[in-house]
DNA sequence: TGTACATCAGTGAACGCGCGTTCACTGATGTAC
DNA sequence: TGTACATCAGTGAACGCGCGTTCACTGATGTAC
């Protein structure tokens, strides 16, 4: 009846909305996100997470099979989430530009500076999911987006070898610059701020020798 | 005595070699190093690193406050290393040459490989570390390696605004890749091996438009 | 439309576990005379 | 060189805690007739 809260983005879960609780699956998710946020990577609990969303702590397994297909679900709704900023960044610059590259890494970084907790999360998984073919996949999906861009940015197909090449190069810049950057909050704070003119010059520097 | 394990290389403590044990403290920060390795950071337990040392639970209280106290020394020890191997990848170069700023990310790239749970744990320390000035030292100490090497190669002056901003600029990259490297180990493999090309590329295409 | 039944989300009590830390202690080592 | 004492690294038992997970259950919802 109700679906004042009903994400339709939610994925690999019947929405089959207010049953019990309203949608439990989905508020442990945001739980542990807090937790994950506040606390860090592995500062989470299923208890603490059931106790957030109200409810006893046996619940969260009639939707989970353990702890760890919990965190997974957060990285999975977290990828959903990057994959789509990289894009509304691409899309608000002119296609092939060197402005729609510089802007995916700028949603990159803006993700891991408003969700370190969560971004440590989602590249820090390596206990109990070694094997997680969708995460595998939506990694794979978030990279096709830099590949998309580079490649419209040379006039390439995105599956030449070169695309591949300077994409990685780039997402290795940007990724290490998020890192740095959620590490050092504390120090360099005012003088880093430039984000885009960091990313406009390595993707220059990057892209150049095929552009100019 | 017999000092035949005495490692003068540990830094912050006095080396009173072997007193009842031998040194504990040395030997808990190396269990507690192959525990993270094992099983991730937080994946280790002060009972189990006094276990792999082979005394009580409570021993290890003789040489740290707490578990976190252990956590900053197998990260302190590990900066020291980092920082050796970086200078080693430099030393091995004409002083000046790409080839020796190459060979810096490639020593750091290199530990990450070899280290993948201490590379992640010196970079992931979140909980009760927030202002361990010992280690943001050492993290300074590392970086004044790239600079360095950068200074040289454009023969400027490391405290120059340029060689401090391309040195981040390079370093963020080679910590970017270093996370995926040890992220995608399983994928890329085969194909992934051309860290020195990708090195070399990434090296020539910041710090060229100043040096051609 | 109404009733009987199957489903299944959530309960609450209980379990065993390993952990971090403290505590009074022991006994070997180093030091002063 | 020998003895008395202070130091302090390591012991082992104990504590309270929160956690992950299971279990039989309850009661609301959806469905078949």
């Amino acid at each position: 009846m109700s679906d004042e809260t009903s994400s339709q983005a939610a994925p690999s879960v019947t929405p089959k909305a207010s049953y019990h609780h309203g949608d439990l699956r989905a508020q442990l998710i945001a739980a542990v996100r807090e937790l994950v946020e506040t606390h860090g990577p592995d500062g989470f609990s299923v208890a603490e997470a059931a106790r957030r969303a109200g409810v006893s702590s046996a619940a969260p397994y009639k939707h989970f099979k353990d702890r760890h297909e919990i965190l997974r679900g957060v990285v999975s709704e977290a990828m959903d989430r990057l994959r789509a900023e990289m894009e509304i960044g691409a899309a608000a610059h002119a296609p092939g530009s060197l402005e729609a590259v510089a802007a995916v890494g700028q949603a990159y970084v803006d993700f891991a500076r408003a969700e370190p907790g969560v971004f440590r999360l989602v590249f820090g998984l390596t206990e109990g999911h070694e094997n997680a073919p969708d995460l595998l996949a939506k990694g794979e999906g978030c990279f096709g987006v830099v590949v998309q861009a580079v490649a419209a940015c040379l006039s390439l197909t995105p599956a030449d070898p070169d695309v591949q090449r300077r994409a990685y190069l780039l997402w290795s810049f940007v990724h290490g610059h998020s890192f740095l950057t959620i590490d050092m909050k504390h120090k360099v704070a005012a003088a880093e701020i430039n984000d885009w003119d960091y990313l406009m010059e390595i993707s220059r520097a990057i892209l150049a020798p095929s552009v100019s």
